[in-house]
DNA sequence: TGGTTCGTTGAAGAG
DNA sequence: CCTCTTCAACGAACC
């Protein structure tokens, strides 16, 4: 009998350690194993990834691809430029393809592609075998064990987990690896249908992603940011499995900090170094096993003298939260991703509501502009110029290093939704998806979610000042000095309300608070905007707002909530920015229509574009 | 995994 | 030594 041909398929896995599903692959004892990457077309356009998390996908795979070499120097990571649904069933037929391996992913899209792709094999007569790596438990057996329900708090998640058993211990990487067959490259390749490339933003030259099926030297290489067109990356953060261990490495040598971390207890302001284990998009691309992570962590706590923390606020509980948000998109799939439709969504009328495709429920990539206002706001927050310097300061490292602690982004977060501008959860979600080079779809949701007071947390009048609470980390106002260098001379006493500095001491500082944040320099004087509205009195409003909308009560797959009539059920002064017309879903449409026509295409980084 | 206000309590210092 | 004042520290209640 001859010998099984393989594909292994990676992903979101970009490691050799604790990788289950590449030991089910060498445990088939094949002929050949071809260990491919795609250039998934739902990644390159679809998908908001900024030139951050671009790079640093680029390190995992080339991290992972001299690794593969190491074990043997015949094979490597053989990148492909083609979407996997046309590619697979071409390889399968040229390579003699008799088993498809790969980790079982989680995300609503990529569970929705699997069982597409899982079919094309099945047609070409080809196994598919899969394993659950990415997880602690395999999340459909969470929902199963919570009752078939989704999961909604940490209690929940612990005690399906109980159930299903064990986390099982961490397997070694490989100590070999099988050559690669033939790699016959004998069909047409296909480019994608683009609609529109979401990241053109980020590109500075001509994209040439799905140019050539093994790149611009045939050789399978991974590409360049060059080649991808876009911009340099700006972050200091880098990726691949060597850099993830190490890290990891480090944090468990350190026993006290291991066993006894306590999440509400770390600094959001600290850098150089952060407070907490910049693990996160480690764990995104796969570059770490949660299992490794995990285990690791927990012999630590099992042998320390002293007393450790406990979940959820212990280094395990991160896991834990993630395991909750993992399930219960699992368990409500696309309608996850948004209120509309979604049962565990409370209804809340923010400003800036995505645009819902009548036909499948799904949002759009657009979004109603119900408020000229409060579009500014977003705009502004979203380039660090609210003119309130912890907020702007925490939205600046975003952008420029792709990653803040877990406390800014609640911070920030509060201020977009129920503690500041009553915009949408879902615009800033999307700003997070951009940014972020952890974005995992399933935490963003679920963390977006719970600090809008959407789902999962309810108490809304728990609300982060963007004054008081930085000032409890960092009274200095290092922070903010280091990202919002214009103030860099303030007194710490106006650190974090600079517009309450006596002019004098203003220009003293070097910095004038003027402005909206358009203009950067007065004469020799730098500017920093003024604050774009009083805090105490949107806070107030945003909490009536929010009082109100919790007694009317609707869930997002409320048939009021679905056709609309909702609006009738809110008055006007319950609007924080007015009231919001009342539209159909069918209105609402023709709405979106007029504003993209009166704002060329209406999305906000054209608006950004005019005003840099 | 909040912030603010207001009341209580007790330490510390002035006289 | 007593009395008065101040204020930090804490907790409850409310948003």
């Amino acid at each position: 009998m001859s010998k099984p041909r393989v594909i292994y398929w990676f992903r979101t896995d970009l490691r050799l350690h604790d990788s289950p599903a590449l030991k089910v692959a060498l445990d088939l004892e094949p002929e050949c194993l071809y260990p491919i990457w795609t250039w998934d077309p739902h990644y390159v356009y679809n998908a908001r990834v900024g030139p951050n998390r671009w790079q640093y996908l680029l390190d995992c795979q080339n991290d992972l691809s001299s690794s593969i070499s190491k074990l043997n120097p015949r094979s490597k990571l053989f990148l492909m430029r083609e979407g996997p649904t046309t590619l697979l069933p071409k390889l399968f037929n040229s390579w003699k393809i008799t088993h498809l391996v790969y980790e079982k992913d989680t995300d609503a899209y990529a569970r929705q592609r699997d069982i597409e792709i899982a079919k094309l094999a099945h047609e070409a007569g080809v196994e598919v075998v899969t394993r659950v790596g990415r997880t602690l438990w395999d999340s459909d057996r969470l929902v199963e064990k919570n009752g078939g329900k989704a999961t909604m708090t940490q209690k929940q998640t612990i005690a399906a987990g109980d159930k299903i058993g064990n986390i099982p211990r961490p397997i070694p990487a490989p100590k070999f690896l099988p050559d690669p067959g033939e790699l016959n490259l004998d069909f047409e390749s296909q480019k994608p249908d683009i609609d529109a490339d979401l990241n053109a933003p980020h590109r500075s030259s001509s994209d040439k992603s799905y140019a050539k099926i093994a790149g611009p030297n045939g050789d399978f290489a991974i590409p360049t940011m060059e080649e991808l067109g876009l911009t340099p990356a700006t972050t200091p953060h880098r990726g691949g499995e060597t850099i993830a261990l190490k890290t990891l490495a480090a944090i468990i040598k350190d026993e006290k900090y291991t066993a006894t971390f306590e999440k509400p207890n770390t600094a959001p302001t600290a850098f150089e170094p952060q407070a907490t284990t910049l693990l996160s998009p480690h764990l995104h691309f796969g570059s770490l096993s949660c299992r490794e992570f995990y285990w690791r962590v927990q012999d630590v706590v099992d042998n320390y003298k002293g007393k450790a923390s406990q979940p959820p606020t212990s280094l395990t509980g991160q896991l834990l939260f993630r395991e909750m948000y993992f399930a219960a998109h699992a368990k409500l799939g696309f309608s996850f991703e948004q209120t509309y439709g979604n049962p565990e969504c409370k209804f809340i009328p923010w400003h800036l509501p995505s645009k819902i495709d009548p036909k499948s429920g799904l949002k759009t990539r657009e979004y109603i502009v119900d408020s000229a206002q409060a579009d500014e706001w977003l705009n502004r927050w979203k380039y660090g110029r609210t003119g309130f310097p912890w907020i702007d300061a925490v939205m600046r490292q975003l952008r420029q290093e792709g990653w803040i602690h877990h406390l800014a982004r609640h911070a920030v977060a509060c201020f977009l939704t129920r503690g500041g501008c009553y915009i949408d959860w879902e615009r800033g979600l999307e700003v997070f998806e951009e940014w972020l080079i952890d974005h995992e779809p399933a935490c963003n949701v679920g963390n977006w979610q719970w600090l809008s007071c959407t789902a999962f947390f309810t108490q809304f009048f728990r609300c982060y000042s963007p004054i008081a609470f930085p000032q409890k980390w960092d009274r200095e106002g290092k922070f903010v000095r280091r990202y919002v260098p214009e103030l860099v001379h303030y007194p710490a006493k106006y650190i974090y309300e600079p517009w309450k500095a006596p002019i004098a001491d203003q220009k003293k500082a070097g910095c004038l608070v003027k402005g909206d944040g358009s203009e950067f320099e007065d004469g020799q004087l730098k500017l920093y905007p003024k604050p774009m509205f009083d805090f105490n009195e949107r806070k107030d409003l945003c909490m009536k707002g929010m009082k109100k909308a919790y007694s009317v009560g609707l869930r997002g797959n409320d048939p009021k909530v679905i056709d609309g009539s909702w609006s009738a059920l809110f008055s006007d002064g319950d609007h924080p920015l007015g009231r919001v017309e009342q539209k159909t879903r069918v209105d609402v449409d023709e709405k979106v229509g007029r504003d993209r026509k009166r704002r060329g295409q209406g999305t906000l980084d054209n608006v950004i574009t005019k005003k840099e």
